[in-house]
DNA sequence: ACCTGAACACCGTTCAAGT
DNA sequence: ACCTGAACACCGTTCAAGT
């Protein structure tokens, strides 16, 4: 069984540096996401990364200071799967509709970065600090108060943080168990909730959380 | 310099089983909560565990299957300080906002047991399972159709989770830095929140969202 | 059933030596 | 500047042995 990571590298680098650098920051992203994609966070370890990168551990921290700036370099290049295009292509609404589905799926696989990106400042990932300055724009133009612009995206990238874990979790997550008698009100809703449900109950609470935002945020336009 | 595990223990346990059981699941939780307390999550490690409860640490094993049963434990506790007093004693949506501000505020120095807690079944957790049937019935008798309780819940959980992760934010984290020149919209919008907030901007963020929450949620009644 | 003590297979990171 | 190779200080977990 490969685990994807064996070097095909057959002669040993020698010691000392080499002519032209093997090592750089795109090239350790992308290393960094084929392994994520292969086994999850699991396989993202400095070792499986140097391996794929057919490099020894260490020639990873001449490029960057720690595994912390592994992540943040993952968590910029997702940030440019989020879809903004709808800001200034149409209402307000639709645009913050694309963004926050899109936002949340590109997480909803990564939810180790979300502790990462939820207190990263902004000036260490330029890709996302574009993103935002797109849709801090988009808010402004449809007429949110410039004082409330920042306080409503993190209120809707909070709740988009909260939400791709939720994709994440087993389907039996309210499933009371030999409980269920002593919870009869949790019970009949989780069972009601069963029975008429067709999307995903993911989607349902991600749905349901986001017109309310969108609706609360929308009344402040002046 | 005392990292407060020392053992206090003088003369050390033959090996063998003890006439009683030296350890228990109540007290293995609240030794967890003083080692999170003093050094936060990084001082919670099994072998720190072990030496504050003087036993080895292969002595845990007979009481938890592994770590993250450690940290259900601790989830669990913590879930008993969610004030839950305010439904059927009020306004349903004063209730909501009590329970939903203490939730916040009980996770926001415990952030690394958000992954857990949000996917975690919820049959594992007893205190958490009591927590959402007075929550689900409050909801219910408020008028909430029945089959948009748990989405109701889980989408304001959702923004619980994602904002516990805000509080802890450092304060400069959406300073642009020196890529303020080409992110004008971004900056005008940061220097204004700056400026006109008197709360802390977690807080503030918060209860925007919240109340927007409350609003759309609170609009399902019949 | 419930401890001890030794061991295992990792982990991220550091650093001298090499070119 | 940028690589190798060896080492360090951990980590969670397993398991035989003891009572």
């Amino acid at each position: 069984m490969d685990d994807g990571g064996t070097p095909v590298r057959a002669v040993r680098r020698r010691a000392g540096r080499p002519a032209a650098a093997v090592l750089d920051l795109s090239g350790i992203t992308h290393a960094a996401l084929e392994l994520i994609g292969g086994k999850g966070y699991d396989g993202l370890t400095m070792a499986a990364l140097a391996r794929k990168l057919e490099v020894a551990p260490s020639a990873l921290y001449n490029h960057v200071e720690s595994k912390h700036d592994v992540l943040v370099l993952v968590e910029d290049h997702l940030m440019s799967l989020v879809d903004v295009s709808g800001f200034g292509a149409g209402p307000w609404e639709d645009a913050v509709r694309t963004w926050a589905w899109s936002y949340r799926d590109a997480f909803a696989t990564h939810t180790p970065l979300i502790p990462v990106i939820a207190v990263l400042p902004v000036t260490d990932a330029p890709r996302t600090l574009a993103m935002y300055e797109v849709v801090s724009t988009g808010f402004r133009d449809a007429g949110i108060p410039e004082a409330r612009v920042v306080p409503a995206i993190v209120a809707l990238e909070s709740f988009i943080f909260g939400s791709a874990y939720d994709v994440t979790a087993p389907a039996n997550i309210f499933d009371p168990g030999n409980m269920a008698e002593s919870t009869p009100g949790f019970t009949a809703a989780v069972r009601s909730f069963g029975d008429e449900q067709h999307e995903r109950p993911a989607d349902v609470a991600f749905g349901l959380g986001l017109e309310a935002l969108i609706a609360g945020i929308g009344a402040l336009r002046e």
